[in-house]
DNA sequence: ACAATAGTGTCTGTGAGACAGTATTGT
DNA sequence: ACAATACTGTCTCACAGACACTATTGT
């Protein structure tokens, strides 16, 4: 029962779609490829998964690998595994989701390779299936921000609202009313927290600072129009 | 470069939560185990991904093999590779999610083992980590009613409103008003195409009968109150 | 006639979008 | 003073929920 022979041997890896917002755009994390096939391509980081690790444990480890940052949302964003996808061998990928405030300039990979941050939508013809799992986790971070706290996960723990107002209108490449957006995220239960400190940072009038609440899910949702 | 000792082999299975209305409960359709690990227990229908075929239509191989039915909504749900998930080897599982309307009686699988529909609160323990899939894809498919047109993949071809609204009593598990709910969903645009025929199936004043229309997603969408 | 279901109308409260107006800072 | 940003208030329209009412069948 179970001998080789019964199944075709997969490899399997993980993938990460690492998005940010950097100078007023929404950036993927990208690493050249230093080898065959696409060498020179850019890739999306990402690598096998262990023998003793969860796809989970994967994520994370290789998102700390190449950010140096935990602690920020990370979330599995869906499986690729056309049989011509990498065209050596048959290989699975489980791609990632994560989002994280702005970074410092992205440290090189464990392999040295170079690596960047790149608005997605002019990051090029990708290696691989790359530019599809990159589309589908803009989407997903898309979506995901009208029905969950997740724009705060774009944000520095202590916020302003119009920063993350700020986020909302990037990812969604929308404008939306400074006004409504104030009455409506602090009318969300559990989304914001005041700090009850204040910041000018902004400029103009000092703006109240807020950390993320409990709320799980948004209540009622902020709905693109 | 890519040598077999450069990566741990893995097998890769696809996982079926199959849902359906029968008898005034939503029930996922299981197939009972004839091999340890997990012998006799009742388990998700799947197998093991051939060497030249995509995940999608892995899934779509055993539903069919499974069900006999194609042409039924079929969804990736998410993948599943804790490291001790399957106590003999390393086995990442693609689930994926199907809802199907009121099917007759199982057809037995290909290994000719037991198969049986359970209604989902009451399935009890079953084998591997397939009761946590179970419930992603019912929550899934919950989720998925408030803003898709899905409901209608549990119907006939033909339906009338007060069915549709069935189905989302059932699946959601609450009452809804068939007045609000009459006017809703024939408000939405795209979710319904009229046939112009009329049914007294449901007993009562013969009620429209009503195919599903192009729309992808509902504006507004039905919410869960 | 009556039960049963289909479908429409009406009212009320809530919330979104538009936008006027006030508050508090830096320069 | 002025620009800039934060925040509050007000109006209108759309829609959700509650529920009265009418319509059309089978028995």
């Amino acid at each position: 029962m179970y001998r080789p022979s019964d199944f075709p041997p997969f490899a399997v890896t993980v993938d990460l779609v690492v998005l940010t917002l950097r100078s007023d755009e929404l950036c993927a994390l990208l690493v050249r490829r230093g080898e065959a096939p696409h060498k020179g391509r850019w890739a999306l980081p990402g690598g096998f998964v262990r023998e003793d690790e969860s796809l989970d444990a994967a994520a994370a480890r290789e998102l700390a690998e190449e950010t140096g940052l935990d602690r920020v949302h990370l979330e599995q964003l869906g499986s690729y595994g056309d049989p011509r996808r990498d065209p050596r061998m048959r290989v699975v990928s489980v791609a990632y989701l994560a989002l994280a405030p702005d970074l410092p300039v992205p440290v090189a990979g464990t392999d040295a390779s170079e690596a960047r941050w790149s608005p997605v939508d002019t990051a090029g013809k990708l290696a691989f299936d790359h530019g599809r799992i990159l589309a589908d986790g803009v989407e997903r971070a898309r979506s995901k921000l009208e029905y969950t706290p997740l724009g705060t996960a774009f944000c520095a723990p202590d916020f302003t609202v119009a920063e993350l107002r700020r986020v909302y209108e990037l990812v969604w490449g929308t404008a939306l009313d400074a006004r409504n957006f104030h009455r409506k995220v602090t009318g969300v239960p559990g989304l914001l927290e005041p700090t009850g400190e204040t910041t000018t940072r902004d400029g103009g009038r000092p703006a109240q600072l807020y950390r993320r609440g409990p709320a799980a899910t948004l209540h009622p949702p902020l709905v693109r129009s």
